[in-house]
DNA sequence: ATGGTCGCGAGGCGA
């Protein structure tokens, strides 16, 4: 099974690239970040017309999670229980699209859209790290209730693991840029120290390799990116991981998401 | 260069 996940950042804008990179590259599940519109003007054509069900969970222009599968989509879940609000400035807080999950060939697979954090003193990074402790929180309760469980966390992560995950941790550092500070990358161990394996980078070793380029400053040009997306498995998953790469070349030409799809081969 | 580029939706926000 050919699994990917994949920030598309508005999915109609994108649908013609996606429904080509679905049938190039031959992908059984797909995980979809930011489609950015609601069920009214969600493409479903794309899914449909080549044998994928799809679940969408959006509100609006922001945010929006899907799962595409043509190997099955049962339990369809719209967020995970008490998943933290957010409400800037005091607005009234709301649960965003960030989460959904579904099980596809027995495997539970969630597309998953991490608060960005915005910057390091924000409201929004506070959120960001609530959000991943409460998600934590059901990735560990999951595994003690199945250690056999087989799961998938799949999507953007917004956060940096490693130095060599962007173009120059120095210059994040002296910019005081998110993604790479020390509670964004403790919340993410937390989840390796849940259980989950990072499937992706034992077949993609860096440095230099990454799965998103902001548009501005034209950073794919100059080849700065960073490595944000993956692929986390749960135990009894991971050991079924056979192979994994980016598709770097989706994100290269006019119409590209400032994100590239992460994909791994499951036996 | 307190810049740059996208998408949504029709001004400004989010990334």
């Amino acid at each position: 099974m050919r699994i990917a996940t994949w920030n598309v950042n508005s999915l109609r804008a994108r649908a013609d690239r996606v429904e080509e990179f679905l049938e190039r590259q031959d992908v059984d599940v797909l995980a979809i970040q930011e489609t950015k519109c609601k069920d009214e003007s969600f493409p479903w054509e794309v899914f449909e017309h080549n044998g994928y069900d799809v679940a969408h969970f959006g509100f609006s222009q922001w945010n929006g999670v899907a799962i595409a599968s043509r190997v099955g989509l049962k339990d369809v879940e719209r967020t995970f229980p008490n998943q933290p609000p957010f409400g800037k400035g005091g607005k009234d807080p709301v649960q965003e699209a960030r989460a959904i999950g579904a099980t596809c060939d027995g495997v539970r697979v969630w597309s998953l859209y991490v608060p960005n954090g915005r910057s390091r003193e924000d409201e929004h990074m506070t959120y960001k790290l609530a959000w991943l402790r409460k998600m934590r929180e059901h990735a560990s309760a999951w595994l003690a209730e199945d250690p056999q469980a087989q799961i998938l966390l799949a999507g953007d992560w917004n956060i940096a693991p490693e130095d060599e995950d962007v173009w120059d941790i120095d210059f994040f550092e002296k910019n005081r840029i998110t993604h790479v500070t020390g509670p964004e990358r403790a919340a993410f161990q937390e989840f390796v120290d849940a259980g989950y394996t990072d499937i992706v980078r034992p077949h993609t070793p860096g440095p230099g390799v990454y799965t998103f380029w902001d548009y501005t400053s034209l950073r794919f040009q100059k080849r700065q990116g960073m490595r944000i997306d993956f692929l986390l498995a749960s135990p009894a998953l991971a050991q079924h991981a056979e192979h994994a790469f980016i598709d770097k070349d989706e994100r290269r030409g006019k119409g590209a998401s400032d994100h590239a799809p992460v994909l791994a081969d499951l036996s």
